[in-house]
DNA sequence: GATGAATGAGGTTTCATTCAT
DNA sequence: CATGAATGAAACCTCATTCAT
């Protein structure tokens, strides 16, 4: 796993290419962007582009993973333990809003738009972001449903497709705040830090915690 | 409104063509498809779509306000009064997620993919597709809380921020599952029968509706 | 020579597409102007003005030849006669320079500009407007020469080349005057009116009347 | 001034291309020759031509200024010095007249016809070629006529704007025998060598050198 | 004869990609 | 490995011309 000293430095150029599609890419949107935006803003000749990705896909691509990773890492196994369903929740929920504070909306905006178009890329993406999110979602549930029947019961809780599909829907709010914001809602943006509260008030307690009866 | 059979076969024309770039919109994309192929499609010359179109973004623009036109038909009124607020929030959830049965996530994901990047789609889009949502959620929500505080307190009940907010995260827990189910979410599309209910015991009484205390 | 009550409407209606022809190119340019312009002017459809003209050069050409026919008109050999030299240059100078008054520089722009471009159009622009200028100005001075060359020497004056080439000048120094106008020179148009006494003294004496010497 | 070995071959080829396209336009016209008409010529491909020149446009406009450059040029002020009114008339006029022998007048057909529908072009047409030649003419018989005028009345000579008249003149004078030969002229043409003695004949005495009186 | 929608060839221009230096 | 000029396919769009009504 020792990389050579060349290897470092290709490494290390791939990725200065990398912002620099970031940043362009999130100012004029990929379709609108060219190569020579992006090489410019790296400081490097087109062709030198080239050498570090076979083409402008490959760039999409290689943000689009690097985003990938960074969701991963930022859903952290460690920092959710030992929370209680409030705090788990309020911590899963604050995560990817804060992670996305000011100017990755850009990006974001630009990777929704294209992973919307590109089945490849969709596909990746769920498997990459979506699917992390929701079954550490699951995970999480899981347990402490279980914790809470077990107690309750002293039985195991058997697995059901509705808990799947209650993550999901946890994932589809957040993935919804994301977006309206990134559509420019600005009564989100201006609410913006109490968000995480709000929604974990939702889903604790549906829309009128006070209670409504129906 | 009446119009000469003139118009009435122009307006025919233009809807055909219409149809047809959404057809191809949603096979290849926005960017990927070309006015030939949406000639193609519609079985005319490449000159007679710019005869109801200006260029080809206006062929965007219009397939976009046809949905939005039908979005906004799509919130009656009138279906919504005389409910319950469990039924109010069945019939709303449920609205959009029949409108988009089937092959119109095709559209939807078209649409999505260009309104994240183009800014004047975007607020087009919040205008005249999650605003109106937004606000029929705003005021249905108002009149019913201020009868329940009403018949419980006798007063009149104070506008507020939050509620406001409220209504945002209904159209963005819409907006997400459409999204992601959009994206290709096998989950969501193989229990989109259940999802309303789902979502309006979400709603009500969050995701432990079975009452966790937190 | 009579032609039918159907030949006159057709000539009326020739001549009208032809004057909105006119205004559109005086207005846009011959390229720039498009059939649609001319038949939005003339009040009829694009259809109607084929018709009448092959096609759109067909147009250019009868415009032009209008104008040939006008300049050929203009130079009236019955109003020329009984006038002695200086009265002769004077008519012979002024006649072309009142008849491009106003907007008609602007037809002259887009007459000279095809002109010089296309071989055919030059040819008959020579035959029909330089040519006719030409030798009417040749006619009267070999006329006015012989006079004052017989009552000097009693002998009939030999026809030159020089003679020829002396016309030639008289013609290109009104073209010239002409053409630096319609580019926008303003000295020449603020000075319009001096021009015609200006260019016979110039004829008569060359530009230092006074005597020079030289 | 130095330029680098890059730069030299940038300009060597911006001036190929140049020529280039004064090859096609003057044998196609600006509006019919084609950018792959000039790529061909050129023997270059056509995206290559949009790394010299912004646009179709800027190669008419490139093509203008190195006449313009060269017009300014040929308008050599030193050769002027020391020349009395006959020999400075009979310079200033025949170096437009050698400049354009042969091939170029194809050329000056092409400019010509785009400066007379072109107002930018024109103005820059006035600006730079017609102009200097003017001011040229101006700056020199004002001098010579103080010269004359001061050695016979010792008084120096008030500006007139009848003089700034005569200049014009002199420059429409030449334009208009270069307009017309380029429209093809054969008279003209023939006698070219003949035209400078004459025209300063023209110039000098009239007309009528002979003396006609009027 | 009038209409104007339809046609489609053809033009300009962009830009991802290559490759000689 | 870096460069960036050259490439040329392909896209959008215009508009002179036709022809069914």
């Amino acid at each position: 796993m020792t990389l050579s000293l060349q290897e470092q430095l290709a490494a290390t150029k791939k990725n200065h290419i990398l912002h620099a599609a970031v940043t362009v890419f999130a100012q004029k949107g990929y379709h609108a962007a060219t190569i020579r935006d992006v090489s410019r803003q790296a400081g490097v000749s087109d062709g030198t582009i080239y050498n570090y990705f076979e083409n402008k896909g490959a760039l999409l691509l290689g943000i689009f993973q690097a985003m990938s990773s960074a969701a991963q890492q930022a859903i952290n196994p460690q920092s959710l333990q030992n929370l209680d369903l409030r705090g788990f929740l309020r911590l899963f929920v604050a995560q990817p809003l804060q992670a996305l504070r000011g100017e990755h909306f850009e990006l974001l905006r630009v990777v929704i738009s294209e992973v919307m178009v590109n089945p490849e890329l969709a596909a990746q993406f769920r498997a990459g972001v979506l699917e992390p999110m929701t079954k550490q979602a699951g995970v999480f549930a899981q347990e402490w449903a279980a914790q809470d029947w077990a107690a309750r019961s002293g039985q195991p809780l058997p697995f059901t497709a509705l808990a799947a599909l209650d993550t999901r829907l946890l994932s589809s709010l957040i993935l919804g705040v994301l977006v309206q914001t990134a559509l420019g809602d600005e009564t989100l943006e201006r609410h913006w830090d109490e968000l995480p509260d709000k929604l974990v008030e939702l889903l604790l307690g549906g829309l009128f915690p006070g209670g409504v009866g129906a």
